[in-house]
RNA sequence: UGAGGGUUGGUCUAGUGGCAAGACGACGGGUUCUGGCCCCGUUAACACAGGUUCGAAUCCUGUACCCUCAGCCA
């Protein structure tokens, strides 16, 4: 094994185990090339993060290398567009595809010769059957097809057709070029299949010059075996495609990588197909491929994941061979587990209730002393306002508090987390009878949080200095959707959520925030981690995207309540 | 009812003839200036039926159920 190879991450899988056995057997010289495909027709998704992390990954470990291999074989779906925001991506989720930076697109000439070999071998033809015609001879799942009358037609004839067709005497439909197989194989693949076809379309990258362009099965393997890949590592649906892989590769009697198949990903609460995230996209369901609440890599990179955390998802959430559905429970635990670790900690409120020491003197303004992160200190302290008036969350406050509710009550002494203990000695209510301000008087022994006389209270709450407080929004993040697996419902855009999106116009951000980075993730303390959206702040107002909440012992307990009074 | 795959706690994943393991979740507790983090505990699985074997999640046979394939998409 080289030198240079990585400790594996994450539990063993059957795909490290066939390259562990073809490292030990000497099975292609001992290297380890792969390569991540992406066809550039949409923007990258959570499910391609598990690709490039397998992909890359395997790379690194066995001391190999990937290539970033873009699969531009259908111009009328393709631009540089996805091509850039698809490299940004893939950088971003901190792989290097160093110099190995392909396109199917660049093998045109050299796919177009294999071509012309495979007519000469007699293994392919050119079809002038329409594309009707095409479907209705191919059979069915239980009944063979049958053979084409074009299917005899002589090398040479299929050789000048071939050349005519990349000439452009054809028009699209009238012709393809087909492998000659087996019309009745009981794999349908097999039958004859199309490796041709004609697109009168200007290509993103090789522009007019040709009309013919390859498909999928021809072009892949191929790109694969002049790349001289080791382990083609691709998803589930193509495992009936495999054997025409194989035959192709075989056939032409050329270098041949071997494709293995994994079970690609799917998250709960979400779609991950890209045709139905074009669909959200295109129907203005949400704002574009990068809204936060979207399963894209750029989406979750505004909303405020980190690369860490997704790449450590990947690495949790395994390689097998069986359909799945993941818990987006565990996506968010990653995330949660890599923030707590480096988010810096805040306050902000987002719905604000004004608090008025009463015994505190007016216009006066002292700074008190908050950690920047519990879990490392060395991140520091900061200073934080405290004045007469201030803001604390709305739901910190219960007139008539149930049981378990240990915030803020009439009458009750709760702690301002590193300022001073608070007790509630009235409510001031507006014209409609609502909560408009609460007042409290303070005890100044307890400055800093603790009481000198030991005495202890059941909770801390975070607050904001009215005269200090930066306005901001806040948008509160839920699912995308309400059911668990929407792909499986009859329209899933019928269960996407009304409340995916809420937003908070009139949150009181302690001063810091104001110098916090765009994009950097940050923690509102006891409400969860948000990071400053780079879309729509601007100067005078930060928006705050929440990424995940906190776990929220309070607001499950909160739920049980209710359901019990239902009962 | 053609072919190719698949089936281990609620979820994901290990296991490769010898004590079914880990993570997430859920539940309970401890700790705490975040009802966070951390710590401890509980819960809960080999699809089914036969067979081989001293011994089977693992090997064999059969059954059931799920997924993929009938694009000139990938």
């Amino acid at each position: 094994m080289p030198t240079d190879a990585k400790e594996p991450s994450g539990p063993s899988n059957f795909i490290r185990q066939i390259i562990q056995a073809d490292l030990k057997r000497g099975k292609y010289e001992g290297r380890v090339v792969t390569r991540f495909p992406p066809e550039p027709n949409g923007y990258l998704h959570i499910g391609h993060a598990k690709s490039i992390c397998l992909n890359f990954g395997f790379a690194e470990e066995f001391g190999g290398t990937c290539h970033l291999r873009f699969d531009d074989t259908n111009p009328s779906k393709e631009n540089v567009t996805y091509v850039e925001s698809i490299k940004e991506d893939v950088r971003w989720l901190g792989f290097d595809w160093d110099a190995h930076l392909y396109f199917s697109s660049d093998y045109f000439d050299r796919l177009y010769e294999y071509a012309i070999s495979l007519i000469k071998l007699g293994k392919a033809y050119v079809d002038s059957l329409a594309p009707e015609e095409i479907r209705a001879y191919r059979g069915t799942l239980t009944e063979p097809g049958k053979e084409s009358p074009y299917r005899q037609r002589s090398v040479e004839e299929n050789l000048d057709l071939f050349q005519r067709m990349a000439a452009g005497e054809f028009e699209e439909g009238e012709c393809v070029l087909r492998a000659k197989i087996d019309m009745a194989a009981a794999n349908i693949i097999m039958r004859d299949p199309t490796l041709y076809r004609i697109r009168k379309r200007s290509h993103h990258r090789t522009n007019d010059k040709w009309c013919i362009y390859p498909m999928y099965d021809f072009a892949h393997c191929l790109s694969d075996s002049i790349e001289r890949i080791t382990h083609s590592i691709c998803t589930l649906e193509f495992e009936n495609n495999r054997e025409l892989y194989d035959w192709i590769l075989d056939t032409l009697g050329i270098y041949h990588p071997q494709q293995i198949e994994f079970a690609r990903l799917n998250l709960s609460y979400t779609v991950l197909s890209k045709r139905k995230l074009i669909e959200l996209v295109d129907g203005g369901f949400v704002d574009g491929w990068d809204d936060p609440r979207m399963p894209t890599i750029s989406g979750f990179r505004r909303r405020g994941y980190t690369p860490g955390a997704i790449r450590n998802f990947c690495d949790r959430i395994g390689v097998a061979k069986r359909d799945s559905m993941v818990d987006l429970a565990l996506l968010e635990h990653c995330i949660r587990e890599d923030l707590n670790k480096h988010a810096p900690r805040f306050m902000g409120v987002l719905r604000p209730l004004r608090v008025v020491i009463e015994n505190y003197p007016a216009g006066e303004t002292e700074s008190l002393e908050a950690i920047n992160n519990p879990e490392d200190e060395r991140m520091g302290t900061r200073l934080i306002p405290f004045s007469r008036e201030l803001y604390i969350e709305r739901e910190d406050f219960m007139e008539d508090p149930p049981k378990k509710f240990f915030r803020l009550a009439p009458g009750r002494e709760v702690r301002l987390r590193y300022a001073y203990f608070i007790t509630c000695t009235g409510i001031v209510r507006d014209e409609n009878g609502e909560i408009a301000e609460l007042r409290c008087t303070y005890d100044p022994a307890t400055r800093g949080g603790d009481a000198p006389d030991g005495r202890k209270v059941k909770s801390t709450l975070h607050w904001v200095s009215a005269d200090h407080a930066v306005n901001g929004e806040v948008r509160l993040y839920n699912h995308l959707f309400t059911v668990e697996n929407p792909a499986a419902a009859e329209d899933f855009k019928a269960v996407l959520n009304p409340d995916s999106l809420e937003i908070l116009g009139k949150a009181k951000l302690e001063p810091a925030l104001a110098g916090l980075g765009i994009g950097e993730p940050c923690q509102f303390e006891r409400l969860g981690y948000f990071c400053k959206d780079l879309k729509y702040s601007t100067a005078d107002q930060p928006v705050f995207n929440r990424v995940v909440t906190l776990r929220d012992q309070w607001a499950k307990i909160k739920k049980q309540q209710k359901a019990d009074k239902k009962q």
